[in-house]
This record gives C-alpha cells, structure tokens and sequence, in this order.
DNA sequence: CCTTTGACCAACA
DNA sequence: TTGTTGGCCAAAG
C-alpha cells in the first residue's frame, strides 16, 4: 500500500465521521488499517495534504484535546466550528465519552472491504 | 545514505 | 493525577 493511498483512505474515512461527532488521529489510523501511524495523520493535516473538504477540525488527540492555536487560520477557529456543530468545549478540550465517534467493528470491516474494493 | 522532526499515543512513575 | 518516556514511521533536511 502506498502512502498516497493512505492519505486518500484518511479522506474518505473523515467524510464519514457522524454529524456531531469528534475523532482521533489514532482512530483515524486504526480505521485507515494503519493503527501504528496516527502521527502520519498529523503530518498529512499540518501539510494540508488533504484538501479544504475534510473536517480537520473533528480531529482531536487522544484525550481529547484541540489541536492548538497555530494549526488553524485563526487561533480559535477549531472551537467555533466545534461549537457551530453543538459540540461542547470546555478547557480546549472535548468529552471524548459524549462527542467521541464510538465506531462498530462493523464500520472498521467495510472501511476494510471497500478499501480492498478500491484497491487502495 | 544518515539524522531530525512531528496537529500522536499508551504505559509508566 | 500530572508529567515523562519510548515507540512509532513517513517526510524533510
């Protein structure tokens, strides 16, 4: 697999995540087959490699806090859109427990199958 | 070819 | 419960 195709997994997997949901680097990864590789998730954001579609800002790290001021527009842009979304922020961070997208092993198969399907 | 860097993460003290 | 540590691995230098 190469890694262009692991960033257009990443794309598909982040037009999928739940309206008023969050999600992880490491989730990202895991869902994206790659579940050792959550800091290539943060390269591929900080380079924009993934283009102005993708909800970067649904992406928070493992704890569940906000990616910080220098990696948006502008310093607070990342809260707004969350609260824009219903989602609550409160010290910089989010409930994972309450906005976290809790995928099935369900949805990882077909992200595996349709991956297998497209060949990337 | 190395070596360093990073929007990460889980384990540990 | 907070800070640290070692592992991770592709890209950049």
């Amino acid at each position: 697999m190469k890694n262009i195709d692991f960033y257009q997994r990443i794309a598909i997997v982040g037009a999928k995540i739940p309206p008023g949901k969050v999600t992880t680097y490491g989730q990202l990864a895991l869902l994206c087959g790659q579940p050792n590789n959550s800091r290539q998730v943060g390269y591929a954001l900080n380079r924009g490699k993934m283009g102005r579609e993708f909800p970067a800002y649904k992406v928070v790290n493992g704890r569940g806090y906000l990616s910080g001021a220098a990696s948006f527009a502008a310093p607070d842009l990342q809260r707004e859109l969350l609260v824009a979304d219903g989602i609550e922020v409160k010290d910089n961070k989010v409930s994972l427990k309450r906005y976290g997208w809790h995928h099935t092993l369900e949805e990882a198969e077909r992200f595996y199958n349709l991956f297998l399907q497209m060949g990337i």
